[in-house]
DNA sequence: TGAATTTCTTAATCTACTTCAATGCATGTG
DNA sequence: CACATGCATTGAAGTAGATTAAGAAATTCA
């Protein structure tokens, strides 16, 4: 068991499938939850607020999970909805088996690995989230991502700052014009 | 192996100490990160931002485990402080033999049970923080940590829901006189 | 115990961001 | 091709929450 790739390769979780730009993989409500990982293309998670306001969880390119683990651990309906920014080929792989078929050291390892860098994402944005401007976080996410945004809408940019598309702009523009 | 309680009373990682309410056992900028299990009292996580403000990460009471898991994992320098609230007996874990140490699938399944409602935790909260006025905030932590607020400050709590203790008086005021 | 320090509250002002509305630009679709 | 739909930008007006300041209440500790 080298990696990631050869471990999702093992005919107990193939299931690659091909989706369409747009296709929604999982909505809120669901109750059967998958991870996905993302052998190509691009996908995003998100909730919609009462206010029907969508608000990007995370997003997802090639070599990427995504799920909606709050859901699955609580064992509740999804709160998060899954669809592909890009058409995409994805490993469905279902939530359950995931992690009953851990089976040697060596997969629970690379699970422990990959899941401490989860938090760590999650703490840095939670943190960012709370003490810094909307200027310094969209700043940060052009360090972090500096490939996603030539794939991604300033809308779902703004979306992921926690901002709106508008605010977004005026940032940009005051950036542009040094300061 | 039934529980967290008995991996921590194992030989290897026992290493009891008690401390005095306000004694910071992390430091921003420490090298030697350490995970500390919550025997008795009450310890907290926070950075301090440019301005001098502190952010509170979490809450840490009796039975909980408290950790900079994004410098651990990263292995960069402490962004996060860790003290006391309370007068408290804890359990230090070396960050590294924390996981080294790992022999068994038991306790592989325990800390990956424990890893995934972490971040189940920081999923909700970063949604919360993204989509929720402050008050809907206020009201979701008193919900879900009903014995807290007790034990904490209101300066404490309007630093962990992200916002001033002026304007968390002001919410409390409303909710008092009915909205 | 009493003095010092911190916490909580209130109110006035300020500001970063939202909301709303209008416009020009792409992009894709019949 | 034209036309509809969505995206980015701009500006005006509105608002949640920050900042500042000051007094009252609670807590700490000599």
């Amino acid at each position: 068991m080298k990696n990631i790739q050869e471990f999702l390769n093992t005919d107990l979780n193939k299931d690659v499938k091909t989706y369409k730009k747009g296709t929604i993989l999982q909505q809120a409500g669901d109750t059967v939850l998958k991870s996905m990982y993302v052998k190509k293309g691009l996908l995003r998670s998100y909730t919609i607020d009462s206010k029907g306001k969508e608000h990007i969880f995370m997003f997802a390119p090639e070599g990427w999970i995504i799920s909606d683990i709050e859901s699955f651990t609580l064992e509740t309906a999804a709160v998060l909805y899954i669809d592909c920014i890009e058409d995409s080929e994805v490993v469905l792989i279902d939530g359950k088996s995931q992690i009953s078929n851990l089976l040697t050291i060596e997969q629970y390892a690379k699970t422990t690995k990959l899941l401490f860098k989860r938090i760590a994402t999650l703490q840095k944005r939670l943190i960012l989230m709370m003490s810094a401007s909307a200027r310094t976080r969209y700043e940060y996410f052009l360090e972090t991502y500096p490939d996603l945004p030539n794939r991604i809408s300033q809308r779902m940019i703004a979306s992921f700052l926690g901002i709106t598309p508008e605010a977004l702009s005026k940032i940009r523009r005051e950036i542009v014009k040094g300061k």
